[in-house]
DNA sequence: GCCAACGTTGGC
DNA sequence: GCCAACGTTGGC
């Protein structure tokens, strides 16, 4: 599957998960986003998107787990997954580009903006690495 | 900095 | 169980 993970890159950035590596992602306190976060697979794709100052996509990332109980949350329930960065976008596919085609107009992303873990469907994540130069054939083996 | 959307909390 | 008040997130 596909999916689409919101950072602040004020808080963090994909530049702070390429030089990490591999990273945790956690915190999330968001049921609806827990149950997306719970689907999760490892080799699942991952759209970065940066809020707040960037309102972009950045890069993609790839789950190599599943989840697992989130380590930072005090009482259980809450899930984490670990995720590696693949490759960053050439060009960064904005908000605003997201929105002026009709083909990605009613994504989550853009119907429900504080959703912070959301699926994409097939052909969206396709027409967004392709908005971004990013030729997908070259890390998706079928 | 403001506002809209949404979630959470607490009084009733 | 409802709803007002408040907090948080994110776009503008």
């Amino acid at each position: 599957m596909f999916w689409l993970f919101k950072t602040d890159p004020e808080t963090y950035s994909w530049d702070d998960l390429v030089k990490d590596g591999k990273t945790i992602w956690d915190g999330v306190r968001n049921f609806q986003a827990r149950n997306y976060l719970e689907k999760v697979a490892p080799g699942d794709l991952i759209l970065i998107y940066h809020s707040q100052s960037d309102k972009a996509v950045v890069g993609i990332a790839k789950a190599v787990s599943s989840a697992f109980p989130d380590p930072t949350a005090e009482s259980s329930n809450w899930v984490a997954v670990e995720i590696v960065p693949v490759v960053a976008l050439p060009q960064k596919v904005t908000l605003q580009a997201i929105k002026s085609n009709s083909e990605l107009a009613n994504l989550p992303l853009i119907r429900q903006s504080r959703l912070s873990i959301m699926p994409i469907e097939d052909s969206a994540f396709y027409r967004i690495c392709e908005m971004g130069g990013v030729d997908v054939k070259s890390f998706i083996r079928k």
